[in-house]
DNA sequence: TATTCCCGCCAGGCT
DNA sequence: AGCCTGGCGGGAATA
């Protein structure tokens, strides 16, 4: 349950104690963007970045093969990135969802909703899976059958068991393992079926095959936790519940919205949503019990359970397309300095270079409704993108 | 009590 | 050898 934001936890009457809500890496996450979501980012240095949002190196490692595996940022060479920007998504998931489907990932059973993960193979890999308790978890199912067609990226050859030759099966281990990957098949969930909502023990379970063992399904889950949070940031998914269970669960905002109009709706403020990454303070590097001095910052917000139900109606965040984080966005006492005065200054981007990009990038989906659903996409990149050449810069929020 | 997830150890790879 | 990466899981904060 991590939904909903108590209250008082970290007001500052806490004199004392360390809240991780501040710590947050889909907070740390937001700060980032914001702080490189700019024009005239080209590269990000991972120590700069580190030292800007005073974090330890480590938390930015996780970040960014996060962002990475959405196509945000590429790496450009030992700590070095480059910023590709929240344009470069929709061009991500399409592959994604592309390469999805070449795997079978996700093929849904005809029935309804949901997904069922590939016996991947058919024919050149077998099914691995599940025989071994062996502990290793099962190289996850999803990556297993790219065999052959895995292409660079964090897309690798995976399950050992497959592909035995390979010389690095460890590092093949280790790369299958991965956040980056990890996130990718995490995204395929959705965007490679019909399934809205899950929870990530669900996740887990399907990226593990159904050999998983509890600790390994554990990490998993941490690992999703983990994913979650930057994906939440970048406002590619949100927290809900679901409606039955009331467990905690997420759903995939991807890049729709604003398809339907959802100009009613509030700008997604970022403070409106229980424990919605990003809005509170920044990080920095207390230990855990050490004082928190910014307590009372952050406190404000009450936030209000979520209403999870009314799913769609949840006013579609006009502005998750509009990108996320970067602008209302808030910064704790922490902020890096050098973000306020830049936020505002960045919005043009030329609706043609989308234009140019749906034109050049236009997968062929054998579905029909993939094909829409890319056309979808594109559209509400471009509504978003021509809203915001057309607007004034936008004010910084406190 | 269960869920969430920060934190930092430490192994593997690279320079 | 030293630095960079990043998997991993303990255990504390939160719900």
């Amino acid at each position: 349950m991590a939904a909903s934001p108590p209250s008082m936890s970290e007001t500052g009457s806490k004199h004392h104690t360390y809240s991780r809500k501040q710590k947050s890496l889909g907070l740390l996450c937001s700060n980032f963007l914001s702080l490189y979501n700019r024009d005239g980012v080209d590269s990000i240095g991972l120590d700069d970045a580190a030292n800007k949002l005073g974090v330890e190196r480590r938390r930015i490692y996780d970040i960014v093969n996060v962002l990475e595996s959405v196509g945000v940022l590429s790496k450009r060479a030992k700590n070095q990135y480059t910023w590709k920007g929240f344009k470069a998504i929709p061009k991500a998931l399409a592959a994604l969802r592309d390469e999805g489907l070449r795997e079978k990932f996700g093929s849904s059973d005809g029935s309804k909703g949901e997904f069922k993960v590939v016996d991947y193979d058919e024919e050149t890999c077998s099914n691995p899976d599940i025989g071994s308790q062996s502990e290793q978890l099962n190289p996850t199912i999803l990556t297993a059958n790219q065999c052959g067609s895995c292409h660079g990226g964090a897309l690798e050859p995976s399950n050992p068991n497959v592909m035995k030759s390979s010389a690095s099966s460890k590092s093949d281990s280790r790369r299958e393992k991965s956040l980056g990957l990890l996130t990718q098949n995490f995204a395929k969930l959705f965007i490679c079926s019909n399934v809205d909502l899950i929870s990530l023990d669900e996740a887990a379970k399907v990226l593990l095959g159904d050999g998983h063992n509890p600790l390994v399904m554990r990490t998993k889950v941490r690992r999703l936790y983990d994913i979650a949070n930057v994906l939440s940031s970048l406002r590619l998914i949100e927290k809900t519940h679901q409606a039955e269970t009331r467990k905690p669960a997420f759903r995939w905002l991807g890049l729709r919205e604003r398809t339907e109009d959802s100009t009613a709706c509030p700008p997604v403020s970022t403070e409106t949503k229980k424990r919605t990454f990003g809005t509170e303070i920044s990080n920095i590097s207390f230990k855990r019990n050490k004082v928190d001095f910014v307590g009372g910052e952050d406190a404000k917000q009450t936030k209000q359970q979520v209403k999870i139900e009314n799913v769609e109606s949840e006013c579609n965040h006009s502005e998750q397309d509009k990108r996320p984080v970067s602008r209302n966005y808030q910064y704790g006492p922490f902020a890096p300095v050098t973000v306020a005065k830049v936020i505002e200054q960045k919005n043009t981007k030329p609706v043609h270079d989308l234009e140019n990009l749906a034109s050049t990038y236009h997968p062929q989906y054998h579905n029909q409704a993939l094909r829409d659903l890319f056309d979808h996409y594109v559209e509400a990149w471009k509504s978003w993108y021509s809203e915001i050449a057309g607007k004034p810069p936008l004010q910084q929020v406190s």
